[in-house]
RNA sequence: GGGCCUGUAGCUCAGCUGGCAGAGCAGUAGACUUUUAAUCUAUUGGUCGUGGGUUCGAAUCCCACCGGGCCCA
């Protein structure tokens, strides 16, 4: 143990052996900072103290003793008070030596404004609520170190006004995205992280074991093939916000789990989806920032709607990379690319390469909101061909300060055709793609049974707060992000 | 997986070309009854990430390892 450490386990036995808790098991509060503030600020001109009597409670921030007076300032989640101890107005005056920054104390007083005009709580009475064994961070410098301020968060959250800024905005934004939803008719459910087979998206799962039944089990991925068999049952509007995992590894852009939004709805298509998402998140940028204009990674990007839509082929003409129609085939856009010198690694099919000259060319590009629409077959198994043009499928992606946002199709709903997709998917597997999707038997037993024409959407939650709160990393905006294990 | 950067007091950071490990804040003791990064006086506090190596001498140079950050794949 450390020395300022044991200093205070020295005053937590000194509060004892006077006679005090220093854990009690209960505390009053009538007023949180935020409302003692306002209580102060009513009162008329001239007038300095108000002739309410108030409880606050908060963890001392700072401390400035004046002798037979001495200056706290508590803070709680609604701000931060000051308050007046003053020796002849208390009779535990000299216990304030037991009292160090971290620790919570509550306050009995009455508002009042000091001659600097500050609002202030002047105490009739202070007792200690819970001792704090270790210094908070520096007062005025607060903690920058990256690797603490993400292990210890709360360390993170008392020191930063910034950081309880984004998480404060991040459970506002889920709260106006179920708002929105729910005001829409859709019904929120929930469905298994647990999985036999993880399908829905193109990445690698976690692995986990059920011991009960003796079986392996998966991590979801995504949440698309249970919300449709949804569909399917007649719910024909869901969505769930739900945690997936990906096993891959962590940086600006990724965390291994992460926060996705999908939303399913019957009778529509993905222009009618399209539609909805730049209102969803315009009107839940309006709703919780009061603004539409968003300073991202040296960029504005404004989110007004309508956002611009452009396809696929003709973003990749645009930016400067091949043309599909062109180079139309695995072999010849391979050739083409290498010729460009993109570096194609070990891809090899239509569906990786197009995939991968759009990462190169346009991605980067795409700061202002933009749908990417009509994708190749090869990439997206689960959407519906485009009825004059049966290479493309109904899909867009959503872009937004050069990184992908959502994803969205026309859902495949002929269940023919979806067996025929993952038996696609079953031979690139074959070949080496290990982020292939996987035959689902039963979901197309489910297709089977009819499922509405739908469109279907999904959206990287922690990506969207990365946006609105301004913040370049998504461990920013990701209260425990992964981290290595600190091995002794 | 590769490259670059980084780790010094509880926190924020200095520490040059190798020569006694520093400052501010926090802490401790004292003064001060309207301060607010309070002020003033004195003062405690270090496995310089870990382990090797080079050297008369290493926070500093070299190697490996453990974390973290950025870029690339």
């Amino acid at each position: 143990m450390d020395e300022l450490m044991a200093q205070r386990v020295a005053k937590v036995d000194a509060l004892r052996a006077a006679g005090i808790d220093p854990y009690p098991p209960r505390s009053t509060r009538s007023h949180t900072a935020a409302e003692v503030t306002a209580l102060v600020e009513q009162l008329p001109e001239g007038v300095t103290e108000s002739s309410q009597i108030v409880d606050v409670a908060g963890r001392v921030v700072a401390r400035r003793d004046m002798g037979k007076a001495t200056f706290v300032d508590l803070q709680d989640s609604s701000g931060r008070i000051q308050v007046l101890l003053r020796q002849n107005h208390l009779t535990n005056y000299d216990h304030l030596k037991f009292v160090d920054l971290g620790d919570f104390i509550g306050v009995h007083g009455s508002p009042i404004l000091t001659r600097t005009g500050q609002p202030t709580v002047a105490a009739s009475g202070w007792s200690m609520l819970s001792k704090a064994l270790h210094a908070p961070p520096e007062k005025f410098h607060g903690l920058s170190d990256v690797e603490v301020r993400q292990r210890q968060r709360y360390l993170d959250l008392m020191a930063n006004e910034e950081a309880r800024h984004v998480f404060t905005t991040r459970s506002k934004v889920v709260a106006a995205i179920r708002r929105f939803l729910d005001g829409r008719g859709f019904l929120e459910v929930e469905t298994p992280v647990l999985q036999e087979a993880a399908g829905g998206a193109a990445a690698r799962p976690f692995a986990t074991y059920y011991n009960a039944l003796d079986e392996q089990r998966f991590l979801r991925i995504s949440l698309e093939l249970h919300l449709k068999r949804l569909v399917v049952g007649g719910f024909d509007r869901v969505y769930e916000l739900g945690r997936i995992f990906r096993n891959e590894g962590f940086g600006m852009k990724y965390n291994p789990e992460f926060t996705m939004l999908e939303t399913y709805e019957a009778y529509t298509d993905y222009v009618g989806v399209a539609r909805m998402v730049e209102d969803m998140v315009s009107s839940v940028a309006h709703e919780v920032l009061g603004r539409m204009s968003f300073s991202f990674r040296g960029h504005e990007i404004d989110l007004t709607p309508p956002w611009r839509r452009i396809t696929f082929r003709d973003a990749l003409i645009e930016y400067g990379g091949p043309d599909l129609e062109q180079f139309d085939t695995a072999n010849t856009l391979r050739a083409e690319l290498s010729l460009r010198g993109v570096d194609i690694g070990a891809n090899t099919g239509f569906g990786k390469l197009a995939d991968l000259a759009m990462s190169h060319y346009v991605e980067p590009q795409l700061i202002q909101p933009t749908f990417l629409l009509d994708y190749p077959i090869e990439l997206s198994p689960l959407a519906k061909r485009k009825p004059d043009n049966p290479r493309l499928v109904e899909r867009f992606e959503v872009f937004i300060g050069g990184f992908e946002l959502g994803n969205a199709y026309t859902e495949l709903n002929d269940p023919i055709d979806q067996r025929e997709r993952f038996e696609e998917q079953l031979r690139l597997r074959a070949e080496g793609d290990d982020e292939a999707e996987l035959m689902d038997e039963d979901f197309l037993v489910a297709l089977e049974h009819g499922m509405p024409p739908t469109g279907g959407f999904g959206m990287g939650i922690d990506r969207l707060l990365m946006v609105l709160t301004e913040q370049p990393s998504v461990r920013d905006v990701i209260l425990f992000p992964q981290h290595r294990t600190v091995k002794e």
